[in-house]
DNA sequence: TTGTAGGCGTTATCAC
DNA sequence: GTGATAACGCCTACAA
């Protein structure tokens, strides 16, 4: 049910004085009488008066507001993203533009680049102050040249941030993670536990994260034991495909001792493959993820991960974008991110371990 | 590396042109000569230009944006509504303005109302062409009289819809779910498994939908056996709630043949806690949820549940709002959402089930 | 079919 | 300290 509108020009008439008071003491200005300050103010609580965020856009070239561009949002990584950059953004005086282009879920390739080339058109248009991108097309080894273009005409019109491993030579602004670290420190926590067999799952091919965490998974067992091309079994990032390339890897009646899996989901699929084979893990099969997700600590057995401290990279992407809108109000502050962690816990079999 | 910005009146100029004939161009209306109108067209292509939405908007009185509040959007069902009305205000030409209030989480109640008036605020000075509220203080029982006045401001001034428990004689526009429903369903069902003795865990007390979902546990329980005050352990909607709750059962030293969970996070939490203690779901205690979360048919056991069909949720209240912006355009059409549906999976016990 | 002019709500730049 | 007035980029009469 809209109702009519206020505006500035009403407010300066009830009030008695010139717009441009109302406006000096709605930006709280200097040079206007304390007297009229009040009665304007008063007028403005009263009417609970919004000066429109739009007009001011228009004459102030700035919306503050920033674009977010997500490629599937009901991944557990990019939610937590999305709120810690929501929440640092609007420390900030910034609110969100979401877009969601569900593009991380076996979308053919054309419809993908068509959807986050349409949002970066949107955001174009919408004149955000700035752009977040979470994943999608860029995560790709060889991205399409369309979406790069597109890409760098946004990233020509508006400063653009993305939180991705970066592309190289690309010359945009990443904000990374230790992908390869991660898969490495895992990798070796198995080893460690003495397990000489072991397979990787999950992760999409193509995809750099995946390229990354399977390189470090194979320089490491080419180092200590054996590199075998029949142990990985790549897939994508859900539950569905770890249980599914358990389950291969089951019939195929060579089990290995351990197994890498990228994330914890795809974790808790597989070890739901091997409870439904009468296997136990860790028992049976280790398992250990190269990303944490929330919740992996309730699973049963808690799944011994990796804590990539992602709340510290939306801080850092936020910080990145506002540095890059205004340097001097927003200088570079500390952007290191600590290595990631190991948090042993169950599914690895480590005696003695609890919790 | 924001450049140069182009604007129509550049574009009319490089044309040859006035800028009506762009405009229209730009809005494919009639009455342009063709030979102008491909021109025109070609250095629009040519030079990836879109049009200010703001310049629009100021003239149009329209964003094409909905405002999105949300109280917790790490909360696997809020994330799906997000998600799903993403889809359809994408697929109607809007975008998505998001506010993740996150008051979902122990905050104290001065700060949530806080936050989320705070965020009307914001979205009647964006002008959003309407407002989707999912959860939050509107969840209460008996929201806070500040929260209430602001939110019906917001009412006043652009069309709201919101997805919760419908709070009585608030005159709001509720897209609601079958809470009280969904609890007698999962208890029916743990009655006619076997179980005689049933607690209730998990939700926050003074919630609307852990009222109604208690108050269906609790008439299925008078119904059939005895209510028991001592066998509800309220908390809130986390697993770290569900593992507490059950941990503070298992000491009591009297444990109860199954449990209702508020949902599958709490029943995992829930699950967690009895694996701890050497026992056994559904073995020793069957546990079944009232809310369906992704991954939850990966547990073990997999939780039997109650699907809410939540993208309906979304679409129906993406409907209701474009049709309040616009009825002729958008008729109201179906708006019925399915009665809960039971997932009868392992959690609970049921012989011969499988998946 | 086309172009000119006015206005959307606000801020900024001036005089006063 | 205050108030006209000119933008901001686009759309829409209205005129030509």
């Amino acid at each position: 049910m809209p109702k009519k509108e206020l505006t500035i020009v009403e407010i300066a008439k009830m009030a008695g004085v010139s717009t441009s008071t109302v406006s000096r003491v709605l930006n709280k200005q200097d040079h206007v009488n304390p007297a009229k300050r009040q009665k304007v103010q008063e007028i403005l609580d009263r009417s609970g008066f919004q000066p429109s965020a739009t007009a001011r856009a228009m004459v102030s070239k700035r919306t503050n507001t920033f674009g977010v561009v997500v490629s599937d949002i009901n991944n557990p990584y990019f939610t937590t993203l999305v709120s810690q950059i929501e929440a640092a953004a609007k420390d900030a005086g910034y609110s969100l533009l979401l877009f969601n282009t569900q593009t991380a879920g076996g979308l053919q390739q054309s419809t993908i680049t068509t959807v986050e080339i349409e949002a970066f058109h949107r955001l174009e248009e919408k004149k955000v102050d700035g752009v977040l991108i979470l994943g999608g097309e860029i995560d790709r080894a060889d991205p399409d040249a369309d979406y790069l273009d597109a890409l760098h005409q946004l990233a020509q019109h508006l400063p653009v941030v993305i939180v991705a491993q970066p592309l190289k030579d690309s010359g945009f602004n990443f904000v990374a993670r230790y992908q390869k670290l991660a898969a490495t420190t895992i990798t070796q926590h198995l080893l460690a536990c003495g397990y000489h067999d072991i397979a990787f799952i999950g992760g999409e091919p193509g995809i750099t994260i995946t390229n990354e965490r399977l390189a470090g998974y194979r320089e490491i067992m080419e180092t200590y034991r054996t590199f075998r091309e029949d142990r990985v079994f790549l897939s994508d990032y859900y539950a569905q495909s770890g249980f599914d390339s358990m389950t291969e890897l089951i019939n195929q009646n060579d089990l290995p001792k351990a197994v890498v899996a990228i994330n914890d989901q795809v974790a808790l699929g597989a070890i739901r493959a091997l409870n439904d084979h009468g296997l136990n893990c860790p028992k049976d099969i280790a398992i250990a993820s190269c990303d944490a997700f929330p919740n992996s600590t309730f699973f049963t057995p808690r799944i011994t991960t990796i804590d990539h401290h992602n709340t510290r990279l939306a801080q850092i992407a936020v910080a990145k974008l506002l540095n890059a809108i205004s340097p001097k109000r927003y200088p570079l502050g500390d952007l290191s991110i600590e290595p990631p962690s190991l948090l042993i816990r169950e599914s690895s079999g480590l005696k003695g371990t609890k919790s």
